[in-house]
RNA sequence: GCGGGAGUAGCUCAGUCGAUAGAGCAUUAGCCUUCCAAGCUAAGGGUCGCGGGUUUGAAUCCCGUCUCCCGCUCCA
Protein backbone atom coordinates (compact mmCIF):
# COMPACT_ATOMS: atom_id res chain seq x y z
CA UNK A 1 0.00 0.00 0.00
CA UNK A 2 2.57 2.57 1.10
CA UNK A 3 5.10 1.22 -1.54
CA UNK A 4 2.03 1.67 -3.99
CA UNK A 5 1.98 5.34 -2.58
CA UNK A 6 5.35 5.66 -3.62
CA UNK A 7 5.80 4.38 -6.78
CA UNK A 8 2.39 7.05 -7.63
CA UNK A 9 4.81 9.46 -6.44
CA UNK A 10 7.80 8.63 -8.63
CA UNK A 11 5.44 8.31 -11.60
CA UNK A 12 4.01 11.97 -10.54
CA UNK A 13 7.61 13.80 -10.65
CA UNK A 14 8.35 12.78 -13.96
CA UNK A 15 4.93 13.44 -15.27
CA UNK A 16 4.70 17.27 -13.65
CA UNK A 17 8.57 17.91 -14.85
CA UNK A 18 10.30 17.01 -11.50
CA UNK A 19 12.70 14.04 -11.55
CA UNK A 20 13.38 12.88 -14.79
CA UNK A 21 15.64 9.77 -15.04
CA UNK A 22 19.38 10.84 -16.40
CA UNK A 23 19.91 10.22 -20.29
CA UNK A 24 16.54 8.55 -20.82
CA UNK A 25 16.53 8.72 -24.38
CA UNK A 26 19.57 6.82 -24.72
CA UNK A 27 18.06 4.01 -22.03
CA UNK A 28 18.63 6.01 -18.81
CA UNK A 29 21.92 5.45 -16.83
CA UNK A 30 21.63 3.81 -13.50
CA UNK A 31 20.74 5.54 -10.37
CA UNK A 32 21.54 9.21 -11.97
CA UNK A 33 18.52 11.68 -11.88
CA UNK A 34 17.99 14.91 -13.41
CA UNK A 35 15.50 17.45 -12.22
CA UNK A 36 12.97 18.83 -14.13
CA UNK A 37 11.57 22.42 -14.61
CA UNK A 38 9.72 21.93 -10.99
CA UNK A 39 12.47 19.92 -9.08
CA UNK A 40 15.04 22.37 -9.73
CA UNK A 41 12.72 25.56 -8.34
CA UNK A 42 11.77 23.14 -5.17
CA UNK A 43 15.48 21.50 -4.80
CA UNK A 44 16.58 25.29 -5.17
CA UNK A 45 13.62 26.56 -2.61
CA UNK A 46 14.83 23.87 -0.08
CA UNK A 47 18.60 24.47 -0.72
CA UNK A 48 17.53 28.33 0.37
CA UNK A 49 15.86 27.85 3.69
CA UNK A 50 19.01 25.30 4.54
CA UNK A 51 21.56 27.78 3.22
CA UNK A 52 19.63 31.48 5.13
CA UNK A 53 19.13 29.14 8.25
CA UNK A 54 22.73 28.12 8.68
CA UNK A 55 24.36 31.32 7.25
CA UNK A 56 21.86 34.39 7.49
CA UNK A 57 20.85 33.36 11.02
CA UNK A 58 23.62 32.77 12.64
CA UNK A 59 26.58 35.22 12.72
CA UNK A 60 29.59 32.64 13.40
CA UNK A 61 28.64 30.23 10.66
CA UNK A 62 29.60 31.76 6.95
CA UNK A 63 29.45 29.75 3.60
CA UNK A 64 31.96 28.61 1.26
CA UNK A 65 31.68 26.43 -2.71
CA UNK A 66 35.15 24.54 -2.80
CA UNK A 67 36.04 22.76 -6.26
CA UNK A 68 34.94 19.35 -6.66
CA UNK A 69 38.13 18.20 -7.78
CA UNK A 70 41.10 18.13 -5.03
CA UNK A 71 44.55 16.88 -4.32
CA UNK A 72 44.33 13.45 -4.53
CA UNK A 73 46.37 13.48 -0.96
CA UNK A 74 43.07 14.62 0.71
CA UNK A 75 41.67 11.48 0.35
CA UNK A 76 44.59 9.81 1.36
CA UNK A 77 44.11 11.95 4.47
CA UNK A 78 40.68 11.22 5.00
CA UNK A 79 41.01 7.66 5.06
CA UNK A 80 38.39 7.51 2.03
CA UNK A 81 41.42 5.75 -0.07
CA UNK A 82 42.26 2.86 2.60
CA UNK A 83 38.50 2.55 3.96
CA UNK A 84 36.85 2.44 1.01
CA UNK A 85 38.39 0.10 -1.58
CA UNK A 86 36.92 -3.08 -0.77
CA UNK A 87 37.72 -6.43 -2.40
CA UNK A 88 34.41 -8.19 -2.92
CA UNK A 89 33.54 -11.68 -3.06
CA UNK A 90 30.49 -13.38 -3.32
CA UNK A 91 28.48 -17.28 -2.17
CA UNK A 92 26.52 -17.68 -5.50
CA UNK A 93 24.70 -20.72 -3.23
CA UNK A 94 23.79 -18.03 -0.13
CA UNK A 95 23.44 -14.85 -2.72
CA UNK A 96 25.40 -13.02 -0.06
CA UNK A 97 28.11 -10.45 -0.36
CA UNK A 98 31.49 -10.54 1.90
CA UNK A 99 35.01 -8.66 2.00
CA UNK A 100 37.28 -11.21 0.34
CA UNK A 101 40.21 -9.50 3.01
CA UNK A 102 37.73 -10.02 6.15
CA UNK A 103 37.07 -13.68 5.14
CA UNK A 104 40.62 -14.00 5.08
CA UNK A 105 41.46 -12.19 8.36
CA UNK A 106 38.53 -14.26 10.06
CA UNK A 107 40.22 -17.59 9.08
CA UNK A 108 44.00 -15.86 10.64
CA UNK A 109 41.83 -15.25 13.58
CA UNK A 110 40.47 -18.96 13.45
CA UNK A 111 44.10 -20.25 14.20
CA UNK A 112 45.16 -17.90 16.07
CA UNK A 113 41.95 -19.18 18.61
CA UNK A 114 43.37 -22.74 17.91
CA UNK A 115 46.87 -21.55 19.16
CA UNK A 116 45.42 -19.59 22.15
CA UNK A 117 43.10 -23.01 23.03
CA UNK A 118 46.30 -24.98 23.30
CA UNK A 119 47.94 -22.00 25.68
CA UNK A 120 45.02 -22.71 27.75
CA UNK A 121 44.84 -25.72 28.14
CA UNK A 122 48.79 -26.11 28.53
CA UNK A 123 48.14 -23.15 31.65
CA UNK A 124 45.53 -25.58 33.28
CA UNK A 125 48.09 -28.36 33.02
CA UNK A 126 51.11 -27.24 34.36
CA UNK A 127 49.41 -24.46 36.80
CA UNK A 128 51.53 -21.81 38.23
CA UNK A 129 54.32 -23.51 36.85
CA UNK A 130 53.56 -22.72 33.33
CA UNK A 131 55.69 -20.01 31.25
CA UNK A 132 53.71 -19.18 28.33
CA UNK A 133 56.24 -17.66 26.58
CA UNK A 134 58.45 -20.88 26.51
CA UNK A 135 55.33 -22.80 25.57
CA UNK A 136 54.55 -21.00 22.29
CA UNK A 137 58.25 -20.81 21.21
CA UNK A 138 58.20 -24.78 22.19
CA UNK A 139 54.97 -26.53 21.94
CA UNK A 140 54.87 -28.57 18.47
CA UNK A 141 51.66 -28.13 17.70
CA UNK A 142 51.69 -24.41 18.59
CA UNK A 143 54.29 -23.91 16.29
CA UNK A 144 52.62 -25.78 13.67
CA UNK A 145 49.56 -23.59 13.96
CA UNK A 146 51.70 -20.76 14.27
CA UNK A 147 53.75 -21.73 10.61
CA UNK A 148 50.44 -21.92 9.20
CA UNK A 149 49.34 -18.83 10.39
CA UNK A 150 52.69 -16.90 9.28
CA UNK A 151 52.66 -18.23 5.90
CA UNK A 152 48.87 -17.40 5.61
CA UNK A 153 49.31 -14.00 6.75
CA UNK A 154 52.24 -13.29 4.33
CA UNK A 155 50.38 -14.62 1.27
CA UNK A 156 47.55 -12.53 2.18
CA UNK A 157 49.22 -9.32 3.34
CA UNK A 158 51.64 -10.07 -0.32
CA UNK A 159 47.80 -10.32 -2.46
CA UNK A 160 46.39 -6.90 -0.62
CA UNK A 161 49.47 -4.68 -1.26
CA UNK A 162 50.16 -6.33 -5.42
CA UNK A 163 46.26 -5.75 -5.02
CA UNK A 164 45.87 -9.44 -6.91
CA UNK A 165 41.99 -9.98 -6.82
CA UNK A 166 43.13 -13.75 -8.50
CA UNK A 167 45.53 -14.27 -5.49
CA UNK A 168 43.23 -13.25 -2.69
CA UNK A 169 40.55 -15.94 -4.79
CA UNK A 170 43.00 -18.66 -4.63
CA UNK A 171 43.54 -17.84 -1.07
CA UNK A 172 40.06 -18.67 -0.22
CA UNK A 173 39.71 -21.61 -1.88
CA UNK A 174 43.44 -23.30 -0.76
CA UNK A 175 42.14 -22.48 2.94
CA UNK A 176 38.47 -24.09 1.93
CA UNK A 177 36.65 -20.93 3.23
CA UNK A 178 33.10 -21.48 3.32
CA UNK A 179 29.82 -19.48 3.49
CA UNK A 180 28.55 -18.86 7.05
CA UNK A 181 24.95 -18.86 5.70
CA UNK A 182 25.27 -21.84 2.72
CA UNK A 183 28.23 -23.65 4.37
CA UNK A 184 29.57 -23.83 0.12
CA UNK A 185 32.75 -22.70 -1.10
CA UNK A 186 30.89 -21.88 -4.48
CA UNK A 187 32.42 -18.36 -5.12
CA UNK A 188 32.60 -16.05 -7.79
CA UNK A 189 35.56 -13.79 -8.83
CA UNK A 190 37.08 -10.78 -6.25
CA UNK A 191 36.15 -7.79 -7.84
CA UNK A 192 37.84 -4.57 -6.37
CA UNK A 193 34.85 -2.02 -5.60
CA UNK A 194 35.87 1.63 -5.46
CA UNK A 195 33.49 4.13 -3.28
CA UNK A 196 35.46 7.13 -5.18
CA UNK A 197 35.33 7.60 -9.38
CA UNK A 198 38.16 9.06 -10.68
CA UNK A 199 39.27 10.66 -13.65
CA UNK A 200 42.70 12.16 -14.81
CA UNK A 201 43.77 15.63 -14.49
CA UNK A 202 46.62 16.70 -17.38
CA UNK A 203 46.37 16.93 -20.97
CA UNK A 204 49.10 14.28 -21.61
CA UNK A 205 48.50 10.88 -20.66
CA UNK A 206 52.08 9.86 -18.44
CA UNK A 207 52.08 13.00 -16.71
CA UNK A 208 48.63 12.51 -15.60
CA UNK A 209 47.28 13.12 -12.46
CA UNK A 210 44.53 11.02 -10.85
CA UNK A 211 41.75 13.04 -9.60
CA UNK A 212 38.74 11.48 -7.41
CA UNK A 213 35.31 12.93 -7.65
CA UNK A 214 34.92 13.87 -4.45
CA UNK A 215 32.43 11.63 -1.74
CA UNK A 216 31.60 13.84 0.38
CA UNK A 217 32.15 17.75 0.36
CA UNK A 218 33.41 17.95 4.17
CA UNK A 219 37.02 17.78 3.48
CA UNK A 220 36.59 20.77 0.85
CA UNK A 221 36.09 22.73 4.41
CA UNK A 222 38.48 21.29 6.07
CA UNK A 223 41.09 21.94 3.96
CA UNK A 224 39.89 25.87 3.91
CA UNK A 225 39.99 25.79 7.95
CA UNK A 226 42.94 28.17 7.89
CA UNK A 227 41.96 30.04 4.47
CA UNK A 228 38.52 30.90 6.38
CA UNK A 229 39.45 31.41 10.26
CA UNK A 230 41.68 33.68 9.32
CA UNK A 231 40.60 35.84 6.45
CA UNK A 232 37.20 36.06 8.48
CA UNK A 233 38.72 36.83 11.75
CA UNK A 234 36.61 33.55 12.82
CA UNK A 235 36.81 33.05 16.84
CA UNK A 236 35.33 29.32 18.08
CA UNK A 237 32.99 28.30 18.01
CA UNK A 238 32.35 29.19 14.65
CA UNK A 239 30.71 26.88 11.68
CA UNK A 240 31.54 26.75 7.97
CA UNK A 241 28.99 25.74 5.21
CA UNK A 242 28.54 23.99 2.08
CA UNK A 243 26.63 23.31 -0.27
CA UNK A 244 27.33 20.89 -3.25
CA UNK A 245 27.73 17.86 -5.40
CA UNK A 246 29.31 14.20 -4.32
CA UNK A 247 30.12 10.93 -5.87
CA UNK A 248 29.68 7.62 -4.46
CA UNK A 249 30.20 4.38 -6.90
CA UNK A 250 27.32 2.87 -4.79
CA UNK A 251 27.32 -1.19 -5.22
CA UNK A 252 23.39 -0.95 -5.64
CA UNK A 253 21.92 2.64 -6.16
CA UNK A 254 18.29 2.37 -6.18
CA UNK A 255 15.32 3.69 -4.41
CA UNK A 256 14.43 6.76 -6.82
CA UNK A 257 16.79 9.41 -5.38
CA UNK A 258 17.35 8.29 -2.31
CA UNK A 259 20.48 6.71 -3.49
CA UNK A 260 22.27 7.82 -6.38
CA UNK A 261 25.21 8.06 -7.92
CA UNK A 262 25.68 11.32 -8.34
CA UNK A 263 23.87 13.25 -5.69
CA UNK A 264 24.14 16.75 -3.41
CA UNK A 265 24.62 17.76 0.27
CA UNK A 266 24.34 20.46 2.99
CA UNK A 267 26.79 20.15 5.07
CA UNK A 268 28.01 22.28 8.02
CA UNK A 269 31.35 21.80 9.56
CA UNK A 270 31.27 23.29 13.08
CA UNK A 271 34.68 23.81 14.77
CA UNK A 272 34.99 23.83 18.84
CA UNK A 273 37.07 23.71 21.72
CA UNK A 274 38.36 20.07 22.59
CA UNK A 275 35.91 18.83 25.49
CA UNK A 276 32.71 20.69 24.38
CA UNK A 277 32.06 18.67 21.42
CA UNK A 278 29.52 16.84 23.06
CA UNK A 279 27.97 19.71 24.46
CA UNK A 280 27.35 21.23 20.65
CA UNK A 281 26.93 17.98 19.35
CA UNK A 282 23.24 17.69 21.44
CA UNK A 283 23.07 21.13 20.15
CA UNK A 284 23.10 20.51 16.81
CA UNK A 285 20.68 17.67 16.98
CA UNK A 286 18.21 19.85 18.96
CA UNK A 287 18.49 22.71 16.35
CA UNK A 288 18.49 20.19 13.12
CA UNK A 289 15.24 18.74 14.34
CA UNK A 290 13.76 21.46 14.56
CA UNK A 291 14.65 22.63 11.26
CA UNK A 292 13.16 19.76 10.00
CA UNK A 293 9.54 20.00 12.28
CA UNK A 294 9.39 23.27 11.59
CA UNK A 295 8.31 22.64 7.79
CA UNK A 296 4.83 20.75 9.42
CA UNK A 297 4.92 17.31 8.42
CA UNK A 298 4.52 15.89 11.81
CA UNK A 299 7.05 15.46 14.67
CA UNK A 300 5.56 11.83 14.80
CA UNK A 301 7.23 11.29 11.29
CA UNK A 302 10.65 11.69 12.47
CA UNK A 303 12.56 10.21 15.46
CA UNK A 304 16.62 10.24 15.38
CA UNK A 305 18.62 7.12 15.06
CA UNK A 306 21.44 6.47 17.51
CA UNK A 307 24.62 4.82 15.50
CA UNK A 308 25.97 2.04 17.17
CA UNK A 309 28.96 1.33 15.21
CA UNK A 310 30.70 4.74 14.46
CA UNK A 311 32.75 5.85 11.48
CA UNK A 312 36.52 5.62 11.73
CA UNK A 313 36.34 9.47 12.63
CA UNK A 314 33.44 9.86 15.15
CA UNK A 315 33.07 9.63 18.74
CA UNK A 316 29.22 10.15 18.45
CA UNK A 317 26.91 10.20 15.94
CA UNK A 318 22.96 10.11 15.36
CA UNK A 319 20.87 10.16 12.35
CA UNK A 320 17.81 12.10 11.54
CA UNK A 321 15.11 9.75 10.15
CA UNK A 322 12.02 10.39 8.55
CA UNK A 323 9.14 8.15 7.76
CA UNK A 324 9.10 7.46 4.01
CA UNK A 325 6.43 5.46 2.36
CA UNK A 326 8.74 2.72 1.83
CA UNK A 327 10.07 2.83 6.12
CA UNK A 328 12.32 5.35 8.18
CA UNK A 329 14.68 5.94 6.76
CA UNK A 330 17.77 8.31 7.21
CA UNK A 331 17.93 12.17 5.26
CA UNK A 332 20.60 13.98 7.79
CA UNK A 333 23.60 12.56 9.79
CA UNK A 334 24.99 14.39 12.82
CA UNK A 335 28.50 13.23 13.54
CA UNK A 336 31.04 14.40 16.06
CA UNK A 337 33.99 13.70 14.14
CA UNK A 338 36.86 15.20 17.37
CA UNK A 339 40.17 16.25 15.76
CA UNK A 340 40.39 13.52 13.19
CA UNK A 341 39.95 15.53 10.28
CA UNK A 342 42.19 18.47 10.70
CA UNK A 343 44.69 16.55 12.24
CA UNK A 344 45.13 14.43 9.83
CA UNK A 345 45.14 16.82 7.11
CA UNK A 346 48.19 18.63 9.55
CA UNK A 347 49.94 15.40 9.08
CA UNK A 348 49.63 14.61 5.34
CA UNK A 349 50.19 18.79 4.78
CA UNK A 350 52.72 19.52 7.17
CA UNK A 351 50.79 23.11 8.03
CA UNK A 352 49.77 23.88 11.44
CA UNK A 353 46.40 23.79 11.49
CA UNK A 354 45.04 24.88 14.65
CA UNK A 355 43.54 27.73 16.64
CA UNK A 356 45.35 29.97 19.00
CA UNK A 357 42.83 30.20 21.92
CA UNK A 358 43.43 33.49 23.55
CA UNK A 359 41.64 32.65 26.55
CA UNK A 360 43.91 29.30 27.65
CA UNK A 361 46.91 30.98 25.67
CA UNK A 362 47.47 28.26 23.78
CA UNK A 363 47.02 26.53 20.47
CA UNK A 364 45.10 23.31 19.81
CA UNK A 365 43.41 21.05 16.86
CA UNK A 366 39.82 22.20 17.14
CA UNK A 367 37.05 19.70 17.33
CA UNK A 368 34.45 19.22 14.60
CA UNK A 369 30.60 18.41 14.93
CA UNK A 370 28.79 18.10 11.63
CA UNK A 371 26.05 18.15 10.37
CA UNK A 372 25.30 16.42 6.60
CA UNK A 373 21.72 16.59 5.23
CA UNK A 374 21.11 14.95 1.38
CA UNK A 375 19.43 17.65 -0.68
CA UNK A 376 18.06 15.15 -3.13
CA UNK A 377 16.80 12.92 0.07
CA UNK A 378 15.38 16.03 1.22
CA UNK A 379 13.70 16.36 -1.28
CA UNK A 380 12.24 13.22 -1.86
CA UNK A 381 11.34 13.67 1.76
CA UNK A 382 9.21 16.93 1.19
CA UNK A 383 7.42 15.58 -1.72
CA UNK A 384 6.37 12.09 0.43
CA UNK A 385 5.22 14.52 3.05
CA UNK A 386 3.43 16.56 0.52
CA UNK A 387 1.83 14.19 -2.08
CA UNK A 388 -1.67 13.15 -1.23
CA UNK A 389 -4.89 11.84 -2.74
CA UNK A 390 -7.87 13.11 -2.16
CA UNK A 391 -11.88 12.12 -2.56
CA UNK A 392 -13.41 15.17 -4.01
CA UNK A 393 -17.18 15.22 -5.25
CA UNK A 394 -18.10 17.38 -7.59
CA UNK A 395 -21.21 19.78 -8.28
CA UNK A 396 -23.24 16.99 -9.32
CA UNK A 397 -22.28 15.01 -6.48
CA UNK A 398 -19.49 12.86 -8.70
CA UNK A 399 -16.85 11.27 -6.67
CA UNK A 400 -13.24 12.11 -7.84
CA UNK A 401 -9.65 12.15 -6.62
CA UNK A 402 -7.86 15.38 -6.55
CA UNK A 403 -3.76 14.80 -6.12
CA UNK A 404 -2.55 17.26 -4.68
CA UNK A 405 1.29 18.34 -3.20
CA UNK A 406 0.44 20.65 0.05
CA UNK A 407 4.24 21.58 -0.33
CA UNK A 408 4.94 24.56 2.21
CA UNK A 409 4.44 27.48 0.32
CA UNK A 410 7.69 28.79 0.68
CA UNK A 411 9.07 25.68 -0.90
CA UNK A 412 6.45 25.60 -3.62
CA UNK A 413 8.23 25.69 -7.20
CA UNK A 414 5.70 28.37 -8.78
CA UNK A 415 3.88 31.08 -6.09
CA UNK A 416 0.95 31.61 -7.76
CA UNK A 417 -0.76 31.12 -11.04
CA UNK A 418 -3.09 33.90 -13.06
CA UNK A 419 -5.67 32.41 -15.32
CA UNK A 420 -8.44 34.40 -17.01
CA UNK A 421 -11.92 33.14 -16.69
CA UNK A 422 -12.33 33.14 -20.39
CA UNK A 423 -10.13 33.32 -23.23
CA UNK A 424 -11.42 36.50 -24.65
CA UNK A 425 -13.41 40.16 -23.68
CA UNK A 426 -9.74 41.81 -22.18
CA UNK A 427 -9.34 39.18 -19.51
CA UNK A 428 -6.11 37.42 -20.64
CA UNK A 429 -4.38 40.84 -21.06
CA UNK A 430 -5.50 41.54 -17.96
CA UNK A 431 -4.19 38.44 -16.43
CA UNK A 432 -0.73 39.11 -17.91
CA UNK A 433 -1.04 42.69 -16.46
CA UNK A 434 -1.34 41.33 -13.13
CA UNK A 435 1.76 38.38 -13.50
CA UNK A 436 3.87 41.52 -15.31
CA UNK A 437 3.77 43.00 -11.89
CA UNK A 438 4.13 40.05 -9.75
CA UNK A 439 6.81 38.35 -11.67
CA UNK A 440 9.71 40.51 -9.85
CA UNK A 441 8.81 39.03 -6.74
CA UNK A 442 7.28 35.78 -7.13
CA UNK A 443 7.53 32.87 -9.26
CA UNK A 444 4.23 33.30 -11.47
CA UNK A 445 3.10 31.07 -14.35
CA UNK A 446 -0.02 32.11 -16.88
CA UNK A 447 -2.89 29.72 -18.16
CA UNK A 448 -5.56 30.57 -20.27
CA UNK A 449 -5.86 26.48 -21.56
CA UNK A 450 -9.06 24.07 -20.71
CA UNK A 451 -11.64 24.73 -18.14
CA UNK A 452 -11.23 26.95 -15.04
CA UNK A 453 -11.57 23.96 -12.99
CA UNK A 454 -8.83 21.51 -14.48
CA UNK A 455 -6.76 24.31 -14.94
CA UNK A 456 -7.11 24.40 -11.04
CA UNK A 457 -5.97 20.93 -10.69
CA UNK A 458 -2.96 21.26 -12.99
CA UNK A 459 -1.92 23.80 -10.42
CA UNK A 460 -2.79 21.69 -7.25
CA UNK A 461 -0.70 18.56 -9.12
CA UNK A 462 2.37 20.75 -9.14
CA UNK A 463 2.08 22.45 -5.51
CA UNK A 464 0.68 26.21 -6.45
CA UNK A 465 -0.54 27.45 -3.48
CA UNK A 466 -2.86 30.23 -4.90
CA UNK A 467 -4.48 30.87 -7.91
CA UNK A 468 -5.54 34.20 -9.10
CA UNK A 469 -8.84 34.10 -11.77
CA UNK A 470 -9.64 37.30 -13.34
CA UNK A 471 -13.34 37.17 -14.41
CA UNK A 472 -15.50 40.47 -16.09
CA UNK A 473 -16.52 41.70 -12.40
CA UNK A 474 -12.15 42.15 -12.60
CA UNK A 475 -12.51 44.83 -15.62
CA UNK A 476 -15.14 46.81 -13.39
CA UNK A 477 -13.24 47.16 -9.96
CA UNK A 478 -9.95 45.52 -10.39
CA UNK A 479 -10.76 42.99 -7.87
CA UNK A 480 -9.69 39.12 -8.43
CA UNK A 481 -10.68 35.77 -6.45
CA UNK A 482 -7.81 34.09 -4.71
CA UNK A 483 -8.59 30.33 -4.37
CA UNK A 484 -5.94 28.64 -1.89
CA UNK A 485 -4.27 24.88 -2.87
CA UNK A 486 -5.56 23.15 0.44
CA UNK A 487 -8.84 24.62 0.99
CA UNK A 488 -10.16 25.00 -2.52
CA UNK A 489 -11.65 28.33 -1.27
CA UNK A 490 -11.80 31.27 -2.58
CA UNK A 491 -11.62 35.11 -1.46
CA UNK A 492 -12.64 37.91 -3.65
CA UNK A 493 -9.35 40.73 -3.27
CA UNK A 494 -8.36 43.68 -4.48
CA UNK A 495 -5.78 42.86 -7.05
CA UNK A 496 -3.20 45.80 -5.50
CA UNK A 497 -3.34 43.74 -2.04
CA UNK A 498 -2.33 40.54 -4.13
CA UNK A 499 1.64 41.03 -3.27
CA UNK A 500 1.13 41.50 0.47
CA UNK A 501 -1.02 38.24 0.68
CA UNK A 502 1.49 36.12 -1.07
CA UNK A 503 4.71 37.43 0.39
CA UNK A 504 3.44 36.97 3.91
CA UNK A 505 2.92 32.86 2.56
CA UNK A 506 5.82 32.40 1.31
CA UNK A 507 8.58 34.32 2.73
CA UNK A 508 10.89 31.76 4.98
CA UNK A 509 10.12 34.14 7.62
CA UNK A 510 7.84 32.14 9.62
CA UNK A 511 9.95 28.99 9.15
CA UNK A 512 13.30 30.64 10.36
CA UNK A 513 10.91 32.16 13.54
CA UNK A 514 9.89 28.39 14.60
CA UNK A 515 13.88 27.36 14.35
CA UNK A 516 15.54 26.59 17.91
C1' G B 1 27.15 -8.84 -9.24
C1' C B 2 23.13 -12.73 -8.21
C1' G B 3 17.84 -14.00 -8.27
C1' G B 4 12.69 -12.44 -9.62
C1' G B 5 9.36 -9.14 -12.64
C1' A B 6 8.74 -5.78 -16.67
C1' G B 7 9.66 -3.04 -21.54
C1' U B 8 3.83 -1.44 -27.49
C1' A B 9 2.04 6.64 -28.64
C1' G B 10 3.86 11.76 -23.66
C1' C B 11 0.87 8.57 -19.63
C1' U B 12 -2.21 3.99 -18.45
C1' C B 13 -2.79 -0.19 -21.12
C1' A B 14 -5.23 -3.70 -25.14
C1' G B 15 -3.36 -6.51 -29.16
C1' U B 16 -6.93 -13.54 -30.02
C1' C B 17 -4.20 -19.08 -33.38
C1' G B 18 1.90 -15.50 -36.43
C1' A B 19 -1.16 -11.94 -41.48
C1' U B 20 -2.75 -3.49 -42.43
C1' A B 21 -0.38 -0.85 -35.15
C1' G B 22 -5.25 0.04 -31.42
C1' A B 23 -8.18 2.61 -27.17
C1' G B 24 -8.70 6.18 -23.25
C1' C B 25 -6.31 10.22 -21.32
C1' A B 26 -2.64 13.90 -22.71
C1' U B 27 -0.80 17.31 -26.82
C1' U B 28 -1.88 20.91 -31.03
C1' A B 29 -5.59 23.82 -33.88
C1' G B 30 -10.64 25.41 -34.17
C1' C B 31 -15.72 25.84 -31.98
C1' C B 32 -18.26 26.71 -27.13
C1' U B 33 -17.58 30.53 -22.63
C1' U B 34 -18.72 27.88 -18.04
C1' C B 35 -15.11 29.21 -10.76
C1' C B 36 -13.09 23.26 -9.37
C1' A B 37 -11.14 16.93 -14.14
C1' A B 38 -13.71 13.97 -18.19
C1' G B 39 -18.74 19.47 -24.19
C1' C B 40 -17.99 19.33 -29.91
C1' U B 41 -14.72 18.90 -34.51
C1' A B 42 -10.15 17.84 -36.60
C1' A B 43 -4.93 16.88 -36.60
C1' G B 44 -0.12 15.27 -35.11
C1' G B 45 2.40 11.47 -32.60
C1' G B 46 4.98 4.30 -33.11
C1' U B 47 12.52 1.59 -35.58
C1' C B 48 6.29 -2.54 -30.79
C1' G B 49 13.73 -1.56 -25.86
C1' C B 50 17.90 -3.28 -29.21
C1' G B 51 20.31 -7.24 -32.30
C1' G B 52 19.89 -11.87 -34.55
C1' G B 53 17.15 -16.45 -35.86
C1' U B 54 12.72 -19.50 -37.55
C1' U B 55 8.86 -18.27 -41.27
C1' U B 56 5.96 -16.54 -47.53
C1' G B 57 4.93 -13.28 -43.27
C1' A B 58 7.00 -11.77 -36.20
C1' A B 59 4.70 -6.82 -31.34
C1' U B 60 3.39 -12.20 -31.08
C1' C B 61 7.70 -18.11 -31.45
C1' C B 62 13.31 -18.98 -30.27
C1' C B 63 18.31 -17.05 -28.80
C1' G B 64 21.27 -13.06 -27.24
C1' U B 65 21.63 -8.20 -25.29
C1' C B 66 20.34 -3.46 -22.88
C1' U B 67 17.49 -0.70 -19.49
C1' C B 68 14.08 -0.10 -15.53
C1' C B 69 11.49 -2.03 -11.06
C1' C B 70 11.66 -5.48 -6.52
C1' G B 71 15.00 -8.26 -2.95
C1' C B 72 20.53 -9.17 -0.95
C1' U B 73 25.33 -4.62 1.34
C1' C B 74 26.70 0.44 2.66
C1' C B 75 25.40 5.39 3.40
C1' A B 76 23.83 11.39 2.70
Amino acid sequence: MAEDVFKKLVAHCKEYGFVFQSSEIYDGLGAVYDYGQNGVELKNNIKKYWWDSMVMLNENIVGIDSAIFMHPTIWKASGHVDAFNDPLIDNKDSKKRYRADVLIEEQLAKIEEKINKEVEKAAKRFGDAFDEAQFRSTNARVLEHQEKWDALHNRFAKALNDGNLEELRQIIVDEEIVCPISGTRNWTEVRQFNLMFSTEMGSTSDGALKIYLRPETAQGIFVNYLNVQKTGRMKLPFGIAQIGKAFRNEIVARQFIFRMREFEQMEMQFFVKPGTELDWFEKWKTTRMSWHQSLGFGAENYRFHVHEKLAHYANAAVDVEYKFPFGFKEVEGIHSRTDFDLSQHQQYSGKKIQYFDTEKNESYVPFVVETSIGVDRMFLQVLSASYKEEEVSDASGQKDTRVVLSLPPQLAPVKMAVMPLVKKDGLPEKAREIIDDLKFDFNCMYDEKDSIGKRYRRMDAIGTPFCVTVDHQTLEDNTVTIRYRDTMEQDRVEISKLRAIIAEAVSMKSLFAKLK
